[in-house]
DNA sequence: CGGATTGTGAAATATTTGTTTCGGGCGAAA
DNA sequence: TTTCGCCCGAAACAAATATTTCACAATCCG
């Protein structure tokens, strides 16, 4: 690309990535984020963006090989250079060096697709009386999967743990769901999820939940589980992708951006909570003590 | 991303040529002859290159309508970034009837911010090569996740479980991987989560891992957990969010994309298992008969 | 052939940019 | 805890860039 068989300045970042300290690593990403037009600025601009100090620039510009930051500069510019004058303008944007055909770039055109169509039907109303419900620490919240859902429960579950009492998360074995049942009260949340091939025991599981007066939050796809009937509120998402099976992306996305509205909503509570549990991975020493 | 309807360069270059003066001309040549690379280095050189002195290069950014070389400068960075970047990037708000403020709304900018800079580092010949592993029925296939992430490792199980045999889920109790270790064998494939916050237990994991000769796939963020050094294959994700927590979704692509991929891969062993697997279910009378 | 008019670049100036120095600060190890 | 070592940015410094000034050419026209 570049004259003399010289490694363009993306690949020189990807390469000593790992070998950057913190900040260079932030400047490095908002460097390949609309790369390379973030690097032809002046270098001020540059450090401003990335939020960094300028001397980082130049250190990280030495680092990737450059004599100083002019150098790199110049070397984008012969890149950008020869990629234009190429006649062929790459439209492979996702995975920059895999053909349009591609696992990973049919995958992300149709999570794409999935995420725009779904998000335009969600009605934020919903989402919002939802998270209300969600905050409220006197229900109750149950949370349940499918077979392949399953993972999609447990991740609200963790999630919500952290933030709220009162959470349970139903055992993937429908066989002891009447157990959990039992524990089921008037205005408490039942949130199931339910993609294609529905399953006959969550649909039963919601008409129990249904005649305790639970509150059923149904995730499902565009199509919609029989659970549908049951349920208050129904979040439907798109999950076609060239698979076999379905993408339940979206799915998470709508439940993360739940978990984030719910921190959001109560704050004042949570942050002791969390703080709480800080104190506790740090006696057990879980984590790596930093980032 | 030029302002509101205003013209590009190259194109006030063009209505202005009648009106410019020799030398004028002769620079407006050579910026259009390979533009807009030229106009992005510095005064000086650009003059050189049109053989021009710099103060007619003012003059004629003047009379284009700019304040002067650097206001014309700014103008063509953004023109190409405009031209540049992904029209997908174009944020067309997503939940329509949302305010752009909208939780759900800044969680699809981010997922697609995510999804973009994620999917143009990772190098597809190492996705292949992590599909064919995956694929080999000899090396048998252990799944681990950390306290967020063990979601996604269950997923990815629940999965791989139906494709191919010898695929396990290590428990999310660390003190219990050990047992798993000893069925570790060389050529084994360990596939291992972990995001920031990362976890001492996954660390050591893939240390003992590591002395059994497994092969090690390791899914983490962007910043790279520090089982990057024991990984064989790394796959980075974009993990920002607006939120407290990251976001995972990006790796659930990633995952699901690995899965279709296997699937194709295998699916002249596959299609029998899953053919054996419908009748199962159909015995069990799990799902609801029809799609 | 002058004299007015316009175009041009050398040089001076002002401004911005890039680089280096240096010490505070923070995490890791003892 | 303290020490050590490294990271990082404020600020001083150096270098380049952009702009303006100005005088000289070139051209046109009477």
């Amino acid at each position: 690309m570049t004259a003399g068989g010289e490694l363009p300045v993306s690949e020189r970042i990807r390469r000593k990535f790992a070998e950057l300290t913190r900040a260079e690593r932030q400047l490095a990403s908002t460097m390949l984020a609309n790369y390379p037009v973030s690097g032809l600025g002046s270098i001020t601009v540059l450090a401003q963006a990335a939020k960094v100090s300028t001397p980082t620039i130049v250190r990280m510009a030495k680092k990737l090989g450059f004599s100083g930051f002019q150098e790199l500069q110049t070397h984008l510019r012969s890149e950008l250079e020869a990629a234009i004058s190429n006649p062929i303008a790459k439209h492979d944007r996702w995975a920059e060096d895999a053909p349009d055909t591609h696992m990973l770039n049919r995958f992300a055109d149709a999570a794409m697709d999935n995420l725009r169509q779904s998000l335009s039907q969600i009605d934020p109303s919903i989402f919002d009386k939802v998270v209300n419900l969600m905050s409220d620490p006197k229900r109750r919240l149950h949370v349940v999967g499918g077979r392949i859902t399953h993972s999609l429960a447990d991740y609200l579950f963790t999630h919500m743990q952290v933030m709220r009492t009162d959470v349970s998360l139903l055992s993937a074995h429908a066989g002891t769901w009447p157990h959990f049942v039992l524990e089921m009260r008037e205005g408490d949340l039942l949130c199931l999820f339910d993609i294609r091939r529905y399953e006959h025991d969550l649909e039963r599981l919601a008409q129990m939940a249904k005649t305790r007066k639970v509150v059923i939050i149904l995730f499902t796809d565009f199509w919609g589980s029989p659970v549908s009937s049951q349920a208050d509120y129904v979040f439907n998402a798109r999950i076609e992708a060239p698979s076999a099976w379905d993408s339940n992306v979206v799915l998470m996305l709508i439940v993360e951006a739940l978990i984030a509205a719910v921190q959001n909503r109560t704050w004042a509570e949570t942050q002791t909570r969390m703080q709480v549990l800080e104190k506790l991975f740090d006696e057990t020493r879980l984590f790596r003590k930093f980032t």
